[in-house]
DNA sequence: CAAATTTTTGACCGATTGGACAAACGTTAG
DNA sequence: CTAACGTTTGTCCAATCGGTCAAAAATTTG
């Protein structure tokens, strides 16, 4: 992809090493924000001293730009999956379900990407405006041709890209507040059952009652 | 309200020092989050000098939690006002648009927020178990009435209320993203009239084509 | 005016931070 | 064994942090 960064070669131990502390830094990053998580924190949680670490990755900010490029690429994945063939409806309804999964799944990556955006992205603007937007306005396309097709209503693309983001990663990045809204009972393991099944019935046939609702 | 805190008596100076670095703090501290921020850089804001602003505020803390009780009260007026009087298709499509409005005219109050949420909520769990589950825990009942009634489509109320913030909040904490996603054309002043037709459209109809739209 | 009180500030402190560095340790090849 | 190389750590440092304190400055009170 990019020209001029040349891949440096890397020993077994520096590549497992190298694992080791981006897992703990997603862990720590994603809890406390860049500038709320130290070094010693990582370390620690990767069962090694700061030294050490420090040899592996020169500076704190290498860590977290090394795991944002990888997490983007895994963050977009069901976005990029989203494709011209297959009925749009189930199309855009895998969609959400995906990125429900993700937020359930990987709930660490997604407060990693939020405690950024939240910052005002002073990391990886370039990338939003890049990479992300290009991607966002291809698929957009897509969706404007279902449209034109009269296979789904007419609509703002992009703000219905904002939307599935937004519901689905909510359960990811405010997961305190859902469950301490829901309490106990409702606020379990189910969660993701409800908001999924809340989730189809709203983007499909939104609150209107009754009517002409869910065909086949 | 609460019994044994007494309200303390202060001077003319002292509140509009206090409302002085209040602003100020809710200017880094949304931009910052409260880890991220320094003291040093809310007295700046507030063009005073540090120990002048401990002189009114004795822990960083402090400042914090006052601003937090204070902004709970705007922040949930909407929901609050969510009646059962009036027809309640018309009650939610008002709380969405108050919601988003507030997203657009209030957006440090929202990262704030997300903030203190996105980071496990140390400083606020007691009002979110508490105050905040009452409240929605009351709407939601009244949501359920309509939904019996007929007079909406019948799905989860908390999850409705949910998805409500999700959308409507994240044009105020994901806000750059929106930006560097729509261009310098679609991301300027109108995206936000943009949202709210998108808005109303998805929560009132969804996305199912043509079918028996639009009534009234 | 002068005394009392409130407000403001410069200087300072201990703790924590990101990071540097040389020395020690471990491993492998000859 | 020993030289070479990769790995690990104890120690240290300058910068920054939240917060203290005494004294100066401003304001209010009599």
């Amino acid at each position: 992809m990019t020209i001029g960064t040349a891949a440096p070669r890397r020993t077994r131990i520096q590549q497992e090493k190298r694992e080791l502390i981006l897992e703990a830094a997603l862990e720590v990053f994603s809890a406390n924000g860049f500038r709320g998580s130290t070094i010693d924190q990582i370390a620690e949680a990767a069962g090694m001293s700061k030294p050490n670490l420090l040899y592996y990755f020169r500076r704190k900010e290498d860590i977290h730009e090394t795991l944002m490029q990888r997490l983007l690429d895994t963050w977009l994945a069901p976005l990029r999956e989203l494709d011209d063939i297959g009925d749009p409806l189930t199309e855009l309804r895998s969609y959400i379900r995906r990125k429900l999964e993700m937020a359930r799944d990987f709930p660490r990556e997604s407060r990693l990407f939020a405690n950024e955006i939240l910052q005002g992205a002073p990391r990886i603007m370039p990338l939003l405006a890049g990479e992300l937007k290009t991607l966002v306005d291809e698929k957009a396309a897509v969706i404007k041709g279902w449209m034109r097709a009269g296979k789904i209503a007419k609509t703002d693309p992009w703000h219905l890209i904002f939307s599935i983001w937004a519901t689905t990663q909510h359960y990811a990045d405010f997961d305190v507040q859902v469950r301490a809204v829901l309490g106990p009972n409702r606020g379990g393991d189910g969660r993701f059952e409800d908001a999924a099944r809340f989730l189809e019935q709203l983007f499909l046939d939104g609150l209107k009652p009754k009517g002409s609702a869910s065909s086949k």
